[in-house]
DNA sequence: AATAGTATTGCAAATGTTTTCATGAATTGC
DNA sequence: GCAATTCATGAAAACATTTGCAATACTATT
């Protein structure tokens, strides 16, 4: 404890410092089995009097794995990627891996630079989220062959294995509870879905879910709104401040569901009374809000541990046993913010 | 593009792609401006062609700086949390610096368990939430001194340069703010304070502050709930089912305060004109909630991104500049979950 | 055309580990 | 008590890079 050699304390102070090769050293760390208990134990009182701090660089270029994962994500920002993460990184950190996050921001330039650079840093595998993404992405992965799980959305044909929820069914399901209490004047609210292939394919299969059902969504009634709860407050109030209003809203996810909830009542409706509104997700809270939201569940929780461990797995076994994924179902989650619709009005 | 070697490309197989020699090729990257054009070009294609990605481990081994950060936070559950790590993540990864996040759960002795990984990684720099921890972390960072910054705090006499707000003072902000009202019958509702200094600094603040004013809190109405909003929608609901219920709630953050206007409601109460609400935080949502709720504002972008750039500062010029920490002021968002009380009621 | 100076490049040492192989010590079986 | 094992440790090579120094190849000057 006294003296802590100022300077990079390294394998051989603390060899020196216990009387042995950095050999032994090495051994007490790796394979302490292999060591007599007195010298395990000179080395022991050595590397506490010393600070001595293994140096995973050095390790790693051994071919040893680094012990680190790579998590790409669009953004903390929303408040499912951050439950999924904070599932993922639980789940891996028990196994000794730490993670090395970054977002990209929905941008497919940067994904492919983050990823170039988790590379760098010799990362022992990566998560992707989605399943869409630059081609260069795609052969970055094949050429260093590293292992690779999709997360958050599950597409048995994924080009790696894929944990998660299948958003069109998520989204056909919705839509067709909507359908099912009997909605024909629906609306939609989705968030702009460039380089966001969930939101697009949550939209498209709503879509065409309602027009197989016979139902066409006006133009004026099909928003696109950023994810935010202030943003979509607002244009859920001017579109239930309209004449002709909708019977009910599908919202894309579940803050953007929120903000419609306040929205409706900021233009003097009730809600399932005057009108249904649903989203998609089933976030932290979206139970708890008054009223509870309708929605589809997409169990983020679960995706992120399924992820770490298929990750994991992928990573100590070598490829081997490689799954083309999971399924993670949605399920609907009938609360109180949508209800059948009352008369024969259509 | 045709034929990457298939096993472990590295700085030689380049160099002999290159027909130059390896530390031709490390310069190349490091030092360009030392090569002639044409054996620039010449790398340039082998690189391209060999499909090489540098290793940041053996570059490390150097001394040279491994281009990672730590941080360390207690949990991304919370929305707040994730937000400081959003813009801190952005701000440093501008400056070519990667991520190691990793979350404690509140368990000190995980904390330490975490940094002393980092410190295996050789981060460059470290990232704390809060103002206490461990002595052995305040120890380990001591004795290895690497670069430090304690974030979502602050106080000038931390020791370590603290980010952040002043939650004593925000704490006390709100109190006043109450008093000033003309509230007297008060309650208060914070989450549990173990392994939490920031909760129990507001906690005792607040109380302190309500009874200087001479205004002491039953403690039938001084509630511990847990960061949940329908934890605190149920507690809520049961305060103010009370026969004896209080003029004002002041909740240890949003989230509780969320919760809390939910509770409020289920108990056929309207807020504010019943009871005031309030919170501490301003948490995403929070003035969009109906009615926009009365907090004080904690700028967690702000605070990301000072201590990302104050990290990195401290990162590249070698502790020259110690700042003592800055603090991101907390402001009062008088919105419309309070109301001065009406009659002479107390 | 010779010289000095400078711009490029290669060689080899160094970085902090792990691991293979070899060596000496301790233990066992008789 | 001796040979045969097994155990415990050290020496040295290997890992993928960077860098100081030396060598070579240019350029400019006279």
């Amino acid at each position: 404890m006294a003296d802590p050699k100022r300077k990079n304390v390294d394998i051989v102070t603390v060899a020196k410092a216990a009387r042995v090769s950095a050999s032994t050293v090495s051994r007490y760390f790796n394979h302490p089995d292999l060591l007599k208990p007195a010298t395990r134990k000179r080395i022991d009182t050595a590397v506490r009097r010393t600070g001595y701090i293994r140096n995973r660089a050095a390790q790693t270029i051994h071919g040893i794995r680094s012990g680190t994962i790579g998590v790409l994500i669009p953004t903390l920002d929303h408040a499912i990627f951050a439950e999924v993460v904070q599932a993922f990184s639980d789940t891996v950190s028990d196994k000794g891996f730490t993670i090395l996050l970054a977002s990209h921001g929905y941008d497919l330039q940067r994904e492919y630079a983050i990823l170039r650079k988790f590379l760098e840093h010799r990362v022992d595998g990566v998560v992707l989220t989605g399943l869409d993404h630059d081609e260069a992405v795609f052969l970055l992965l094949d050429q260093q062959d590293i292992p690779c799980v999709l997360m958050w959305n599950h597409d048995p044909a994924s080009r790696h294995p894929s944990i998660g929820a299948d958003n069109e069914l998520a989204g056909r399901m919705i839509a067709e509870h909507v359908l099912a209490l009997g909605h024909r004047r629906i609306a939609c609210m989705f968030p702009p879905t460039d380089g966001n292939d969930r939101a697009l394919a949550r939209r498209d299969v709503v879509l065409r879910t309602l027009a197989d059902a016979g139902v066409t969504v006006p133009s004026a009634w099909s928003l696109t709104t950023v994810y935010s709860i202030a943003a979509s407050k607002k244009d859920a109030r001017a579109l239930f401040s309209g004449a002709a209003r909708p019977t009910a809203l599908i919202c894309g996810n579940d803050i953007l569901a929120t903000g419609a909830l306040y929205g409706a009542k900021a233009a003097g409706l009730t809600v399932p009374d005057d009108v249904s509104i649903v989203g998609i997700g089933d976030f932290k809270g979206s139970s708890d809000i008054e009223p509870p939201l309708t929605t589809v569940r997409l169990p983020a929780k679960r995706i992120g541990q399924e992820a770490g461990q298929a990750l994991v797995a992928a990573i100590v076994d070598q490829g081997v046993g490689q799954t083309s994924g999971l399924h993670c179902a949605p399920t609907l989650m009938e609360r109180r913010s949508a209800r059948r619709i009352t008369g024969g009005l259509d």
